[in-house]
DNA sequence: GTGGTCTAGACCACC
DNA sequence: GTGGTCTAGACCACT
């Protein structure tokens, strides 16, 4: 398994799962369809506790990135990912303003702020080709 | 004051002000040396309480944004504001990531990305040459 | 045969199967007397468990809708079919109630709703005519 | 409190609470902006836990029927309600599907159950009247 | 064995 | 005081 959980961060655990999990569905090692560990399995795996990342996975299927089979248990959504939703949207906005704000009073330039945002988008991505599909 | 509060918001109240008030100085409406109102006529304004305003000012001097001033009160830093520490590299790039790969899980492209962060780097300067509207 | 089980959908599979063939015979396409396929048979079809289908039986045969048939196997009731019992209402009244009252504070108008209903009934009856598709 | 729960229903705790508070809405009894009761004291006086209150609060947050106000706690949705969703359609139309079919089979006429909707969406709205706006 | 529900008791951040 | 998070342990329905 590919995730870190960091226990003294002051984000949640179960935000933090949730973070960790897009991430692997952004860099294709977690592929539409396939099925993830049961939350129990996982829970035991990470050292934390089984509501934890039930709360993960529910909020995931509750955004449309998972589902739940009945046969297959828990898995990446095999349809269309949801798309960029206003609320997603407003998050995005909210977030990046904040930052290139902070960024901005730091002294950081626009170019070296930018300059980051599309390194960490293209790492994201970069991983597929090596990794998945 | 430019400030406003979303009390229904999840971000705690403390931390939008704190938001708010460095994205008044990024965009210049608050400069290096001038004076902040009072926690009490703050916390008044905005009606909210005055352990909320004081936690975000306190926060803000320990950061290094604002100063405490024999006669003016708590000021806007009019030194060298602090710079790109490691603290908030890390901040930046765990936000980022995570908000990088939702978008791109989400369909939004690299460019379409980019340029939102750009553009919300550019809208905190641009205020700066009308000098704080 | 003219059943579709969802495998991500949150109602039970047998449930879905129960339904689907209540539904079968209110349109006609189950009609008094005839037989249903083996469990074994309708679960290989479905790509389901025997259990599965042998839980949707026994409920249905329980309910008064099937009946075993010495030579025929299972059979749709070929006499009366179970009427409006105090359960089957109190589980309408329920139901209706609930989704009476969040279509209404959803804004559905009472004719919308009343619509939508009668239209419902109609749909389940109108391929009677058809004799079962 | 007008919320009676039935611990032998087959419906979960956090269900019937979700639809005892729509109906609330529906009915005038919970007017936009009012307070809910703290989780702890409505699973306090619901003889229940605070968690299964929780959850249900949170899931109607998610919906978008309730919001938390930093000052005034958890209050009923002070804008607009949620619309006419399409998973609200999808969850009429299966439901509703069912219903009318098994109420046909048992031999209920369509104006018996279009009626039965009609009365029901109407008790729900006639007393906003004697008790709401 | 799976996910889903419920309970119980604890701690923390916020106001 | 509030809601939010986390843990622990239990039972049930479904497949």
């Amino acid at each position: 398994m590919f995730i870190e959980l960091d226990l003294q961060s002051e984000t949640p655990l179960y935000e933090q799962l949730i973070n960790q999990l897009i991430e692997g569905i952004a860099s294709g090692a977690l592929k539409p369809g396939d099925p993830l560990p049961s939350v129990r399995n996982l829970a035991e795996n990470l050292g934390i506790n089984l509501h934890t990342v039930n709360k993960s996975y529910t909020l995931l299927k509750q955004e449309g990135f998972l589902q739940v089979h009945r046969k297959k248990g828990v898995i990446v959504q095999p349809d269309a990912m949801p798309g960029v939703t206003a609320e997603f949207e407003a998050k995005l906005f909210r977030q990046l303003r904040s930052l290139a704000a902070e960024a901005a009073v730091r002294g950081m330039t626009e170019e070296a702020f930018v300059k980051q945002c599309r390194r960490l988008y293209g790492d994201t991505l970069m991983k597929r080709g090596g990794d998945g599909q």
